[in-house]
DNA sequence: TAGATTGTTAATCGATTAACAATC
DNA sequence: TAGATTGTTAATCGATTAACAATC
């Protein structure tokens, strides 16, 4: 049903969609319009049906959206079903939090392992996981080949040198929460969290309100 | 030297250029052309020098950009130097990394104050703020009006009713961290980390690999 | 001055919106 | 059937890229 690259632009729409959808879903909602979901999302009603256009056509003509159908439909774009093992890598406060948040597992991720380089972290229990030293990463990764995702939540100095080892053991994507700019090959999908840009952003616009 | 209103496309381009040049500036570079910023950034020189053009000709025909100028300029676009006096709502986990958060003072926001409806953190110390009891946050805001922004670190369901009071209670804007669209009236900026939104994109991405 | 690089206008590209025929 | 709403094509809008005159 796929023609071609959908734009990025069109991915970073879906989770809002699918949030929705789970929420009408939730309510016990049957059925959902463009128009409906326009309101909800604040998207326009034909910017909608384009974008679920590039996937399919999940509606039906002078009825509108099955809430239970689109749902489901949006749960396997996104790849939900599809459970990527995770390590997480640098165990500090910031660590810690990911590790626990819930949206994680929900979203089809799960952590295996967790490494850090200091050695008053390592051996303590965070989660159900025991911290293990970033030494032994390489190790790991040969004798559990089913991680395909890492989260980075280490300072930016040891950012990249940590990136580059986890392309060379085959990582195959990066949530990344340090605020550098990662550099990694081609296939390698790199995930930005970037909460000092974001700030950045809140401060440009509470800024120029006073300009 | 403003021209009308700066697209969004091109704010959120520019914590990058600034997080570059600080780079450029500890290295001790004098200089720098579009088309250098270019390699850096991954943006065209063209785009660069449309972008910076919004604000206006920082560079010098023949020459280029002088760091230390285009580093100060965007410091004042991006409202660096305006210290905002902040309130962090939600003192559990996430909100604890927050307010240990460094960038957060470098970015221009400084926390005076926390707040958490559960007994058990009220009182507790986290960082060098005592948390207060939710219950006071009107108070405290009348009592302190220099209070601008919130960061908002709580769940999901309270989301909305602790915006819409900080909203009446007259703030300004809200940096917000629940998985939740908040209504806010126009001129009060509500900026997003949806971490959840950006996990799916992630997991589109590795999906649509396999596909 | 000659060479380099900006600032800015014009051309292109892509994304959004509007419109409507298809059809449930 | 008549009414409603999708799927899709065409029109519009905005953002990016290309080009080049201005000028340091």
């Amino acid at each position: 049903m796929r023609k071609g690259k959908v734009s990025e632009t069109v991915i970073r729409r879906l989770p809002k969609y699918y949030r929705y959808l789970i929420e009408l879903d939730d309510r016990g909602e049957d059925r959902i319009s463009s128009q409906e979901l326009s309101e909800l999302t604040g998207f326009t009603a034909s910017q909608i049906r384009q974008d679920l256009n590039n996937f399919g056509g999940f509606g039906q003509q002078g009825y509108g959206y099955k809430v239970a159908v689109l749902k489901a439909e949006l749960e396997n774009i996104l790849g939900i079903p599809t459970i990527y093992k995770t390590i997480l890598i640098g165990a500090g406060r910031l660590g810690t939090v990911i590790c626990n948040y819930k949206g994680f597992l929900d979203s089809g991720f799960e952590i295996v392992a967790m490494f850090d380089r200091d050695e008053r972290v390592i051996g303590s229990t965070v989660g159900n996981q025991v911290v293990r030293s970033v030494d032994e990463l390489e190790q790991f990764m040969k004798d559990h080949e089913e991680v395909e995702v890492a989260i980075l939540t280490v300072p930016k100095e040891g950012a990249q040198a940590i990136a580059d080892r986890l392309v060379e053991a085959g990582i195959r994507g990066i949530w990344n929460f340090a605020p550098e700019d990662l550099e990694a090959p081609e296939g390698v999908i790199v995930e930005n969290i970037r909460l000092t840009d974001s700030l950045l952003t809140l401060s440009y616009y509470l800024t120029e309100r006073d300009r």
